[in-house]
DNA sequence: CTTTCAGGTTAACGAGCACTAACCCGGCTG
DNA sequence: CAGCCGGGTTAGTGCTCGTTAACCTGAAAG
């Protein structure tokens, strides 16, 4: 229970996350057992079961995990408050969009592997997603108050589509770098929030 | 071998094929077992081996069906060709909304399930996908002579999942009925289309 | 020096699952 | 009527995988 031994354990459980968070990634939850696990971090198998009560376990926490550092983030960068409503969605725009460039195996099982979690576990990841989406729609509304409430809800939710569509990506260098890719994401869903309230001038 | 033969047997076989997509989407590859899918036509488990070689074969033509129907669309809608490039991409947008929101169950296995492929399958449908993508970003090019092909390229990506975020909304009518969802999905991606070459305006 | 204990190890078990084997039946074909 | 055969059935098989059990070890505590 002493502080060393709490950080030296918890570096190796977040090792252990960081690694599953990869595989699950790569192959789904119910796609990688936990020896494949267990030899990502160098031991093998059981042993995991010194850290975690279950392969469940670990991807509850992943999840959980996930959507408390959006959420954390987006409130974060919201009351830091930007001069105007277009900063602030600016601020929520990069904040997410460096966690989907720098976390794309989190990103991947966020919205892949939700099912598999048990109800309460699932109910809470839930949660937490909505409040996280209401804060982008209320931020959505005050920059474009052309919107209905239901239309800047959906929007937000295709947006994060939009967002989240990096980890699809071909691995070779056919795509921009970071940092481009990162100012061509943010001018993407601004233009796309900005056409979020337009006259439906398309003809469909 | 009689025509009458085959189109029952195919139907049997789209049957079953409808409902392995909905029950993969649902709760991924690994998730379900082939009694269930056997159950969900009236059949039960390995009478499915009358008409699939196995699990991985209908995984297999269901992956390679999507694909090969969203390329031949997409040929179609641009053979046919509007009078613009503009109108093109009218056609391209609204022909993938419509399969976005009536096939849910299979935008879903699309971009989640396919490592599961055997290596020839999955080279098979890399190829059909890129093709495609290929077809988008020479339309959006010409709508948008400024963007870099590179740019084009992440930014169809990028509208992909836009389009595909579909299935991740909650199920009660917090949002837009299908119309009003196709309308507004055609206008965010033509509004993210806009910005994919304008000035990098926006604060980072 | 002994005891404790975190953090491993290997062996085994039990469930689930894809797939096969063997059998069955009802409707065309000759 | 006989036989073929498409399309089912149930029983069984072998493998994979999550989890548990029992044991080990090295280092800090007393």
């Amino acid at each position: 229970m002493s502080p060393a031994h709490a950080s030296a354990s918890t570096s190796r459980r977040e090792q252990i996350l960081k690694e599953a968070a990869r595989l699950f990634a790569e192959r789904g939850f119910h796609g990688v057992g936990v020896d494949e696990i267990g030899a990502a971090v160098g031991i093998s198998g059981p042993g995991l079961y010194r850290h975690f009560a279950g392969k469940d376990a670990m991807l509850a926490e992943l999840l959980v995990g996930i959507s408390e550092r959006l959420l954390d983030g987006g409130r974060m960068r919201i009351a830091e408050g930007g001069e105007s409503p277009e900063a602030v969605l600016d601020a929520l725009l990069d904040g997410h969009i460096d966690f989907a460039l720098d976390d794309r195996p989190l990103i991947t099982v966020h919205d892949r592997e939700l099912d598999r979690l048990r109800e309460a576990d699932r109910k809470r990841v839930r949660q937490l997603q909505r409040q996280y989406v209401e804060l982008w729609v209320d931020v959505v509304r005050k920059v474009h108050p052309g919107a209905s409430e239901t239309q800047s809800r959906a929007a937000v939710h295709a947006v994060f589509g939009l967002l989240n569509s990096t980890p699809h990506l071909g691995r070779p260098g056919a795509l921009p770098g970071r940092t481009e890719m990162a100012e061509l994401l943010h001018r993407l869903a601004l233009g796309a929030f900005r056409a979020v309230a337009a006259e439906p001038a398309a003809g469909a």
